[in-house]
DNA sequence: CTAAAAAGTTGATCCGTGTCAGTTTATTAT
DNA sequence: ATAATAAACTGACACGGATCAACTTTTTAG
């Protein structure tokens, strides 16, 4: 992961509450202003508060979403152990697999902060994208760049060991959610933990390792990264 | 993972060296006679010795690949680290994600026995998924049926020690490589640990923990798994 | 406002795994 | 065939992290 620095500015923050409309991301340009229509006759706005869950693992998947606004996280649960596979701003899609693949949710997706989503009807997604071959395209282009996204984390989990891994997320979640060194979080140090794939007690100690290494600055749920180029360093060398 | 057990008979057994051609996998079923025809021209056929690698990680990616007949491995190297990402029989397209994003291999691939393979021009590709709904349809399908078998082996080498692990693998390449319980190992141990996130030296051992408890036979690259039922209680238990 | 529950924190302990070093067996190449 | 090289194996050891058990702080609910 490399980022470029001038990313980390205060202008460019990212507020959690801003709106996202479908219209913005490519997916939804491609299609025609009959399409955009018709699918706009297939969805509902659901609000959730912080902490509700937006849909279950295994449920019959009727539904795909979108992130108006809020934070959400999508995860894999099974025997009581959690692992978070990705963490989801505005403008993002919920439930794209379920297209393919077994109509079911392969994961659940609970609200981190409180969210605005559209819910399409997941068969006019799926006509679309059997008449609409730009439509299509995106849906792969969408998939494909989180395949690469989860080759990385991957490779981060498997190989790294946990400062490495919690370095990771601290760059990412700035890079990508928040947009700015200083932030935050919207989750708890168990979160933290199952997106890291290790113990929530691991995941305070080297929260405060960082923070005597004068890395970051934290309190409570405010994040300050002071040295990003430690923490990317710390990220090289696992 | 649950398995159906009529799925382990001898007379389902893959033999590795067995073709496939690219009208049998519904991708290409999706062209017509003009698009297939286009796309033949675009595309030569190349052997692979064992061990020869059919394309480097990083490398500028102008072609996807279709597996006639072999078996495969792709794999992230990151600074003398190995994570095997998934072992491809034939039948298999390898660079997908590449269609999308950079235009680069995202991971490298090397053949683990004989190969043969079809290589297609990239562009052939992406202009049939801009102007075939169909075929890109069945683009999102594969990529998202790789993913949820993503997801899954994320959890496995996250959240499971490393018997669970192992047990995942041999039922994996039992029921999705072999399609038998008494095979040939297409690997090394260093690829089993690859593949699990593990040492070499830890893959040897709980090779013989099996042995031990009977739940396989091993003798060099020979493999019969004697209690099936057993692997999965491991694979479930973690 | 107060009780209850959840989240956060810390230290002590223990076990799973990686690492290292050495030996044996199997492959490969000349 | 035989040497060279890679793969497979084994045991000893060390240490990264999980687990457990306490305790504190924050959040939630009545």
């Amino acid at each position: 992961m490399d980022f470029k620095e001038d990313f980390f500015t205060p202008e460019n923050a990212l507020d959690i509450y801003c709106l996202r409309h479908p219209e913005e991301i490519p997916l939804f340009k491609r299609l025609t202003d009959e399409e955009t229509e018709m699918l706009n006759h297939n969805r509902v706005q659901l609000s959730f508060r912080k902490g509700e869950i937006i849909h279950k693992q295994g449920a019959f998947a009727s539904n795909i979403f979108f992130v108006i606004s809020g934070i959400v996280k999508s995860y894999m649960e099974v025997s009581n152990k959690n692992l978070i596979i990705c963490i989801l701003p505005a403008g993002s899609l919920i439930g794209l697999t379920s297209i393919s693949v077994d109509n079911v949710f392969h994961y659940s997706t609970k609200a981190l902060v409180d969210t605005d989503v559209y819910s399409y009807d997941i068969n006019a997604i799926k006509n679309l994208m059997r008449k609409n071959p730009l439509f299509a395209s995106e849906l792969v282009d969408i998939t494909n760049n989180k395949m690469v996204s989860l080759y990385e984390r991957f490779f981060s989990l498997t190989q790294k060991q946990l400062h490495g891994r919690l370095a990771d997320i601290f760059l990412c979640l700035s890079h990508k959610i928040y947009k700015t060194l200083n932030f935050e979080l919207c989750m708890s140090r168990k979160d933290l933990a199952e997106l890291t794939g290790m113990s929530t007690e691991s995941a305070i100690r080297i929260l405060k390792d960082f923070k005597e290494d004068g890395i970051i600055e934290v309190s409570g749920k405010n994040l300050k990264i002071l040295k990003p180029e430690k923490l990317k360093r710390i990220s090289a060398t696992g």
